[in-house]
DNA sequence: GAAACTGCTTGCGATTTGCAATCAGTTGGC
DNA sequence: GCCAACTGATTGCAAATCGCAAGCAGTTTC
C-alpha cells in the first residue's frame, strides 16, 4: 500500500487512484467488453490508448489491487487481466458516472444504451451484473442470467440501427 | 460546447471533463464546505491545491457548465462560484465514489463519516441534498430540513472524537 | 496612506502525456 | 528449420501539464 498523499478523504483517495483520463477507460473496457488481454485492450480499444500508457494503467492498477493477472495457458507470454473485488465493487460508480453523462453530454445513442439500461436497472441491477463479473472474473457460481449479454444485445441492436438509417460501414 | 474528443461514451466524454486529480477536489469544497470564492478554495483546501491549479479549473468547470460565477456584492473584485444543475447531478456520482473510497482505501474515519451517511441515506437522501444545494446556488425555495448541516455537524463530531483521543490541535 | 485582502498571472524546473518506432520472445504454417 | 504474424511490452522524444513560489493590479479597511 503507498503511503498516505493529501489527504485522507475518500474522494481523494479515489482520485489519487483513478483521477486521470486512462483508468477507468481500461476498466470499463475489461467490465462492459469483456477484454481481458493486452492486446484487445490496446486494438479493441474507441479512443486509442497508446501502448505505453496501457501498460503504465494497468501496471497502477495492479499496484492498486483493482485487476490481477495471471498467464495464460495458451501463450506463454500472454496473460490474462481479470478484475478483482475492488475492480468489481467500481459498477456503481461507473453507473452513476454514465448516467450523469448521457444526460448531459453529447454522447451518441449507441454508447449510452447501456448507461441507460443501467440507470433504469437500478441497484438490483448492477448487483445482479456484479454477480456475473465474479463469475467471468473471480471464479465464483455462474449467475442464472447474464446482464451482460443484455447490455450488449441492446448495444448491438443500437450500431444496426445507427447503420440502418446511416447507411456506413463500421467495425464493431 | 466543445468539438467531439475521443468517443461519444458518456464515460469517456465524462472523463474528458472531469478526469483529472483537481476537478472534482473543486467541486467537492463548493458542494460539501460550501465554499464559493476562489480565496476559500485555496486557502482552506485540505489538499493544497496551486493557485494556477484552481485558476484554471474554475475555468474549465465554467466552460462546461459545472459551475457558474458572478459577482459579489460586497466587493468589486470578489466572484461568487456556484454549481448548477449540472454540477448539483454529480450527488450521486460523489457519493458513489466516496461509498468505494471508503471500503476498499485507507481513509480517515473523520473524513469518511459523511461518506457513510450518504450511502446508508441512499438516494432518498441524495435528493434532499440536491434540494438544499438549488437552494444554496440556484435561489430555489428551502427545504425544510438541512442534510449539509446534518453532514457537517457528523464530521465536526468526528473531528472532536479524534482530538479527545489524539489530544492534538488542529484548524477545523 | 499603509496594510491586508481580492482574484489571478507568471516563471520555471520536474513530471506526465501522446505518438511512433522498436524490441525480444512465442506460435503456427510450411 | 524458417519465417511471418503475434505476444506484451519498452524506448525516444516533443509537447503539454503540474506544482511550487513569487508577483501583480485593484479594493477595502483602518
Amino acid at each position: 500500500m503507498k503511503e498516505t498523499g493529501r489527504s485522507g478523504c475518500p474522494i481523494n483517495l479515489t482520485l489519487e487512484i483513478l483521477g486521470d483520463r486512462w483508468s477507468l477507460i481500461v476498466l470499463r473496457d475489461m467490465m462492459f467488453g469483456n477484454r481481458r488481454h493486452y492486446r484487445e485492450l490496446l486494438a479493441k480499444s474507441d479512443e486509442g490508448i497508446a501502448s505505453n500508457i496501457l501498460a503504465d494503467r494497468l501496471k497502477r492498477l495492479l499496484e492498486s489491487g483493482l485487476i490481477s493477472r495471471r498467464d495464460d495457458a495458451s501463450h506463454k507470454q500472454k496473460g490474462i487481466y481479470s478484475l478483482t473485488e475492488m475492480g468489481i465493487a467500481l459498477v456503481p460508480v461507473f453507473a452513476a458516472m454514465a448516467d450523469w453523462g448521457r444526460r448531459f453530454l453529447p454522447v451518441t445513442p449507441e454508447m449510452s444504451i447501456r448507461a441507460e439500461i443501467l440507470a433504469e436497472g437500478g441497484p438490483a441491477l448492477w448487483s445482479k451484473f456484479m454477480d456475473e463479473l465474479r463469475f467471468l472474473h473471480l471464479d465464483a457460481p455462474r449467475p442464472a442470467q447474464s446482464v451482460l449479454d443484455q447490455l450488449t444485445a441492446a448495444y448491438r441492436e443500437a450500431v444496426e440501427r445507427k447503420h440502418a438509417t446511416e447507411a456506413e460501414p463500421e467495425a464493431v
